[in-house]
RNA sequence: GCCUUUGUGUCGGAACUGGUAUACGAGUCGCACUUAAAAUGCGAUGCCCGUAAGGGAUUGAGGGUUCGAAUCCCUCCAAAGGCACCA
């Protein structure tokens, strides 16, 4: 028997023999309650590295353990496969995308993500780039088309000229590709494909407080890229042309008093009509100028302003003052009505602009009551009206109210709420990606494919050059269609979906994966859904978590699921950093950073549960871990440990199946100090508290997987001391109730352990046993080893029955998660703190739970605390139940 | 600029609803085993004063609430992230 831990020895060998018992396969419609387990599908870049495998990790020990918990789990994994990186790998290495991305796929399956020791449903392994995936893709927006959802207009796009295509609102970043931090977004005006995720603002953004078991920080990033805001639209008549009227909109119409102009955006349509012949040069000017200015350019904020007078003038329909007409950069064509009011006196940027161009300032609101002479800054608190006709002394926020209604009253406007939210642009033209499944017809214009004409498949047979369009749009055997209303000649959209609609459904495809005939069977999608745990990146707070949501309700809405929300709950992991040699700083573990370390490296030397385990010892999931090969190896060193342990008892026939001792326990397993010696009784009370600690640590509201695991190192601490002291040599002290062994070893005191009572042995097996369950959710491998090497597998059979090599083995990862007694998890003696004035100044062993009386009557007669309060009164004596005494003097 | 989060030994981090601050691990040191080293087992280890017994300060800084604060409140400082001319 090899006492030697060797990890490699005994990973594959049951990565195989789970596969072969099945144990990992979710059920439809199973009795047992469900528990849908879900992990960000990944992009099959072709290699993960340790700071991937976090992700995994986490979401498969929340799967096991809901397993060992008694529901059916659904755990499964799939791929993210269309995308761009297949296509420029296929320009570059002039391999195809099909073929990259589907030996990727199998190198991160077969090598990575199996050998990382997860336990995944791969029957309902998904793949984005598959016909047989894409094809609901496409039919589930032809339900969209059919609903009014997907729509095509021409609008100024996102333009990443390094990806060759345009790009959602999503996926910009400080004006820039959120691929290409380098490259600077560019404005086309292009015809584009929609998905109108704005019909859905209202829920998306009210169903936020439904998301009870989200993180607060992505609700409210959610929250403020919806960016509701509640105002009005207020009308203003040009004055040479009344016919004309410039709307605006505005957050606070209680400062309409104080307009002192109105502003255009340069893109804004009225700018022509409302330009002076006067000023007509200047202006065009301005208007060319601003075209050529970037995105990013527009957006800084500390930039001066600019801007010029058109010559024409409004009218304020409130108080008939007539006010200049600018057009100004610093207002977007693209929120709101493309126009805003200045008011000067109340808004930093009017303020700013004002100063500028010398225009009046007129104060509308005062904190004071009374008008503050010259304005230094903007006033942009509450206060009270003036200057404001018959709304003067009211307050700012009862004058809001009041002077919207006049406007609508008086055909000058009213309410409006504005977001910014804007529709999802899908289109890309690029060749990697579910081909959109609508044709162009001369006749009949846009007209989407029959449902039994899908898949509309994608072509394999083109040519890659990386330049010049997507090569779709050269492939004329595939271009060309017949029109599926009149039937004559039509053209396939070249355009393909972004990659973000693959993934805003694939959790719906899981419950049903291999369904030929629709996207999924309602009945199933409605048993699994919604998901109970989520884990991923922090990354797509917004963009895939958005998307996804929108789905959801969109899809509801055509009958297809039940569930309002996708995700009841959502854990957001922090990323893994190291060193980097090549900035000298901390960094996100990659590829272009150089501080990446590869798995299979690391699981030849350590193996996966040492990886497993210090990813999740060295910090709390939602923080940054920074990887140290050094933690890794004293995770290695922990699972050594325990195997030492374990094979030593084993030789000495304590355990196993040489043994005599009780192997098989109930859920509570030993429920009674009776009959126990002390040191089997501090055992024994170790394992209870342990149990309790790691089953709290493990439930969601927690999710301490680092305390977890310190708890059990704590537990194998004391097992050691155990075999220590009641093998023979050394002698026990007690420190803070619990036994501990001095002196002694290991190795040769096991064998004297057989001599010890059988019940003695008992605990023992008992705790080893509740210690490999507890850990088997996290170090699967070694638990599952031991496990059966003991013989506890047989639980409830009459322990005859064949264990290894016959068909009816039983997994660690099926049994059941162990229960505990609560009077047996905490000692009956107790460290009672003596204070004076909430400083500690003595301690004493007492019986737990002991009166008010008696340990106040215990700390007066404490020596220390005598010299202490010596000669003086105590105003008041505070109790706490098992913890401490204050004497307050 | 606005919003959010986080500041605890040499390092990663514990301390759940205010009640023994520094669990667990890493590192370092010592002892045992060994011809030796590694591995392993055992022990020590936050800081300052002290030979010791013991004492003192301490959870980014300062203040407050409380018998008692790492934890609650206020101000400030630092770091990370999000939003950013959104009217």
């Amino acid at each position: 028997m090899g006492t030697q831990y060797n990890p490699q020895q005994i990973e594959e060998k049951w990565q195989a023999e789970w596969e072969n018992l099945g144990i990992y396969k979710a059920i439809d419609n199973d009795s047992r309650p469900k528990f849908y387990s879900l992990v960000m599908f990944p992009y099959p870049s072709g290699d993960l590295h340790m700071g991937h495998m976090r992700v995994y990790t986490i979401s498969d020990v929340i799967s096991r353990h809901k397993r060992m918990l008694g529901f059916n789990v659904l755990n499964p994994m799939g791929w993210d496969a269309f995308g761009l990186p297949a296509e420029n790998a296929a320009i570059k290495r002039k391999l195809h995308p099909e073929s990259w991305t589907k030996s990727n796929i199998k190198y991160m399956r077969d090598e990575q993500l199996k050998k990382l020791g997860t336990s995944y449903d791969w029957d309902r392994e998904v793949n984005t780039c598959d016909v047989e995936y894409y094809h609901w893709t496409q039919w589930v927006l032809l339900k969209f088309y059919e609903k009014g959802l997907v729509y095509r207009k021409s609008a100024p796009v996102n333009w990443c000229p390094d990806c060759a295509t345009v790009l959602a609102n999503e996926q910009v970043e400080n004006g820039a590709c959120w691929r290409h931090p380098e490259t600077t977004v560019e404005q086309k005006m292009m015809a584009q494909w929609f998905l109108k995720i704005t019909a859905y603002t209202e829920p998306l953004l009210q169903d936020l407080d439904l998301l009870k078991g989200w993180p607060e920080r992505v609700c409210l990033m959610q929250k403020n890229w919806i960016g509701k805001s509640v105002g009005a639209e207020l009308q203003f008549t040009v004055e040479s042309k009344p016919n004309v009227k410039i709307t605006v909109f505005t957050t606070r119409p209680d400062t309409v008093f104080g307009v002192s102009y109105v502003v255009l955006a340069p893109e804004n349509p009225l700018v022509q009509e409302l330009t002076t012949p006067e000023n007509k040069e200047a202006v065009e000017n301005y208007v060319k100028e601003s075209k050529l200015k970037s995105e990013l350019d527009r957006m800084t904020t500390d930039k001066d302003k600019t801007g010029v007078p058109t010559g024409s003038f409004v009218v304020n329909p409130f108080n008939g003052d007539i006010v200049p007409i600018w057009v100004a950069d610093y207002v977007l064509m693209s929120y709101g009505t493309g126009a805003v009011m200045g008011v000067p006196a109340h808004d930093e940027r009017d303020f700013a602009f004002a100063k500028k161009f010398n225009l009046p300032i007129t104060e509308v609101i005062s904190p004071t009551g009374e008008a503050s002479g010259e304005l230094k800054a903007a006033y942009t608190e509450d206060g009270t009206m003036i200057n404001s006709g018959n709304f003067n002394g009211l307050s700012n926020e009862e004058a809001k109210q009041k002077m919207t209604d006049w406007a609508a009253q008086n055909q000058s406007g009213g309410p409006r709420v504005q977001y910014r939210l804007r529709d999802w642009l899908i289109s890309r033209q690029r060749y990697w990606g579910c081909p959109i499944p609508l044709v162009h017809c001369e006749k009949c214009g846009v007209v989407p494919v029959k449902e039994q004409d899908l898949p509309v498949v994608l072509p394999l047979d083109v040519e890659f050059t990386g330049e010049g369009g997507s090569p779709l749009g050269k492939n004329q055997a595939w271009l060309d269609v017949s029109c599926p209303g009149c039937g004559g000649p039509a053209r396939r959209e070249t355009d393909t979906m972004d990659t973000f609609i693959d993934s805003s459904w694939y959790f719906l495809r899981y419950a049903d994966a291999k369904n030929t005939k629709v996207a999924f069977d309602k009945k199933k999608v409605d048993y699994w859904m919604p998901v109970d745990q989520y884990v991923g990146g922090i990354e797509h707070a917004i963009l895939h978590l958005l998307y996804s949501r929108f789905f959801t309700k969109a899809l509801r809405d055509c009958g297809l699921v039940s569930c309002d929300e996708p995700f009841t709950n959502l854990l957001s992991q922090g990323m893994v950093v190291k060193h980097s040699t090549i900035s000298g700083r901390i960094e996100k573990m990659s590829k272009s950073r150089g501080n990446v370390v590869g798995t299979t490296d690391f699981f030849k030397k350590y193996g996966a549960d040492a990886a497993r385990l210090f990813t999740l010892f060295a910090a709390p999931p939602e923080q940054e871990l920074e990887w140290s090969e050094e933690g890794a190896v004293g995770q290695f060193r922990f699972l050594g440990r325990i195997w030492r342990m374990v094979q030593d008892l084993l030789d000495a026939n304590v355990l196993g199946k040489g043994s005599k001792t009780k192997k098989y326990f109930g859920k509570t397993g030993i429920s009674s100090f009776e009959g126990l010696n002390s040191n089997s009784k501090a055992l024994l009370q170790v394992t209870h508290k342990t149990i309790k600690a790691v089953t709290d640590d493990l439930s969601r509201e927690r999710f301490s997987f680092n305390t977890a695991i310190a708890r059990c190192m704590e537990l194998v601490n004391a097992l050691y001391g155990f075999v220590a002291t009641s093998g023979g040599g050394g002698s026990t002290e007690s420190k803070g109730g619990v036994a501990v062994a001095t002196g002694g070893q290991s190795g040769a005191a096991s064998s004297d352990l057989a001599n010890c009572s059988e019940k003695d042995k008992e605990v023992l097996a008992f705790s080893i046993r509740s210690l490999l369950l507890l850990l088997a959710p996290m170090a699967p491998h070694l638990c599952e080893e031991l496990y059966q090497e003991c013989g506890f597998a047989a639980e409830g059979s009459d322990g005859n029955g064949s264990q290894n090599g016959g068909a009816t083995i039983a997994s660690i990862h099926v049994a059941e998660w162990p229960g505990f007694v609560e009077e047996l998890t905490t000692a009956d003696e107790i460290e009672l703190v003596l204070q004076v004035n909430g400083k500690i100044i003595s301690k004493t062993m007492v019986k737990r739970g002991i009166s008010e009386e008696e340990a106040k009557t215990t700390a007066f007669e404490d020596e220390k605390i005598k010299k202490k309060v010596e000669g003086q009164t105590p105003k008041k004596v505070i109790f706490v139940k098992d913890r401490l005494v204050n004497i307050v003097v």
